[in-house]
RNA sequence: GGCGGAGUAGCUCAGUGGUAGAGCAACCGGCCCAUACCCGGUAUGUCGCAAGUUCGAUCCUUGCCUCCGCCA
């Protein structure tokens, strides 16, 4: 048994979720839980970022204190998190206690090694983007990314960080560690922003009060890189319990947007290493999803809503949508047209389909009670075993891969090959012929095999769904997926029951002609 | 401007030096256990454009076009 420590960014409060968020999240969750699943010691982390000139804004425009804007929006997170089943083992914030001493702490070693210096910023800083710009950034004055907000030319007394010399080490580290940015494409666009030279960043702000105070120095806050990737290590203890930081770090996985790959591939390793500790096993940098082709955004005013979602496909077929849909390792396109397309055709027709018709013909053969496996093993029965058994080695295989996409196609072909098996072998038929008994009896319990094999399949995808489809086969969700796995442990005469529709098919609108 | 990725059936995408595949949608047939479901079959494509290498390229090379990403 090994550990497993894997995080999502912390989101920044300043904006409601939308489906973007939603798709990070279970992706990891999914990673979690399938490390879980086979017997890892598992710690998942996600939190909320709450420091920033923006989050004090907010907060005023609310009429609220940032502490309570901020309390009140992490909340927020926090419910949708759980809403959806993300199964956090600590949902951090840079507002805890345990942070804000971790982060000083930090700072503080990074200091003692001499690789932070004050300096003076100076320059055109869009206050919306928080960020210092470049003239190639600006038209007429005004950020691009903002087009109506004027840049103001600020000079500003920082700490910097020296990640200029940092160059060498991070590309030794890039070369030892092929699988440190993935995919490979994220990696190669970091490995040429390195190779290009790397320039100091601030590390301070004496222009925000809402952030950690800067140690040595509380004319300045921490500023954001400083402050909100820290999390990864105060959120297992560093700065507070050293024991549980032992233990955890380094992470075994950093799942990210692709829009911060820099920030996690070259500042997060520099100062790590600047304070004596290891960088994380491996980063992940996902795609993001367009809608009808486009950006979700507000200004277009194509957000997908998370609650909306749930409306539509439930929990457990947003989840299942989104990683099916998407693929992890680039920008890929959805939409609620798409989505309920696969919703009928994968969950509704193939999965809950599949798992209905076997149970009611078990109650009706049976009395939903399992049969013994009695008679010869012919080629469709093996041809059911195979595919069941590719599945499960695929999922292994694409789960340390994170294809989501992948995973779920084979498991998806073992499902489908459910549904032909029963095709071929038509139940209906044997149960008519009293010397088919026993050949009906080996049907019905591989078709029943299947699918406790099925719910282990998907836990990791549709924890709510795994869960449903377990009490009705009695299987047994915390049983050991080295042995659960097996075709055949399924044993003879449990009782079944039939539960409800899994996935009710959603009725499209009739075209308008 | 530099670097990188992508352009394959209506849609989403997989793929190999020997002239192409899956799923969905469509159509036809079958079945009736089941959520108007499932199973079988059918069809569809100058595999972005042009040239080159080769006995032969969708897959290799070069140029071009379009889209996207990263950097400047």
């Amino acid at each position: 048994m090994s550990k497993f420590y894997i995080t999502t960014a912390i989101v920044y409060i300043n904006n409601t979720p939308h489906l973007g968020f939603i798709y990070e999240l279970t992706g990891t969750d999914v990673l979690a839980r399938y490390h879980r699943m086979i017997g890892d010691e598992t710690f998942f982390l996600t939190g909320s970022d709450e420091h920033s000139l923006n989050v004090e804004r907010r907060a005023r425009e609310e009429g609220l204190s940032t502490k309570d804007f901020s309390d009140r929006m992490a909340e927020v997170y926090r419910q949708i998190e759980s809403r959806f089943q993300i199964s956090y083992d600590r949902f951090i914030r840079t507002e805890d206690p345990d942070h804000v001493k971790g982060v000083q702490d930090f700072i503080e070693r990074i200091k003692q090694h001499d690789d932070i210096y004050k300096g003076t910023y100076e320059g055109w800083y869009c206050t919306s983007c928080e960020e210092f710009k470049q003239d190639a950034d600006l038209r007429d004055g005004f950020c691009l990314i903002h087009p109506t907000l004027k840049a103001t030319y600020l000079k500003e007394e920082n700490y910097f960080f020296a990640l200029s010399r940092y160059q060498d080490r991070l590309l030794e580290h890039f070369e030892k560690h092929p699988q440190f940015v993935q995919p490979e494409s994220r990696r190669n666009e970091i490995l040429s922003i390195i190779r290009g030279g790397l320039r100091d960043f601030s590390i301070s702000r004496s222009t925000v009060r809402w952030g950690v105070p800067f140690p040595g120095d509380d004319r300045h806050v921490v500023y954001v890189w400083g402050d909100a990737l820290t999390n990864y290590i105060t959120g297992v203890g560093y700065g507070s319990d050293p024991a549980k930081f032992k233990t955890w770090w380094p992470a075994d996985l950093h799942v990210i947007g692709k829009d911060i790959t820099r920030f996690h591939a070259i500042y997060w390793p520099a100062m790590l290493m600047a304070a004596g500790l290891p960088p994380p096993k491996r980063i992940w940098s996902h795609g993001f999803m367009t809608i009808h082709g486009e950006k979700m955004s507000k200004t277009r005013g194509n957000i997908l809503d998370p609650g909306d979602a749930v409306q539509r496909f439930g929990v457990d077929g947003v989840r299942y949508l989104l990683l099916r849909e998407l693929p992890f390792d680039r920008d890929g396109d959805i939409s609620w047209e798409t989505m309920t397309d696969r919703f009928n055709a994968d969950l509704a027709n193939d999965l809950g389909n599949f798992v209905y018709r076997t149970l009611s013909m078990l109650q009706r053969y049976f009395d939903g009670k399992v049969p013994a496996p009695d008679g010869d093993t012919v080629a469709l029965d093996q041809q059911l075993r195979t595919a069941f058994e590719r599945a499960i080695r695929g999922l292994d295989k694409h789960m340390k891969a994170v294809d989501f996409t992948a995973a779920l196609d084979l498991i998806w072909q073992a499902i489908n090959r459910g549904n032909k098996y029963i095709e071929e072998t038509a139940p209906w038929v044997l149960a008519k012929q009293s010397d088919q008994r026993k050949r009906l009896q080996t049907v019905m319990y591989n078709l029943v095999e299947a699918i406790r094999l099925t719910t282990y399949l998907i836990m990791p995808f549709m924890p709510e769904t795994a869960t449903k489809i377990a009490a009705q086969v009695k299987a047994d969700p915390k049983a050991s997926w080295a042995t659960a796995r097996e075709w055949g442990r399924l044993a003879p005469r449990t009782q079944t029951t039939l539960g409800g529709v899994l996935f009710p098919r959603i009725e499209k609108p009739e075209p308008v002609a």
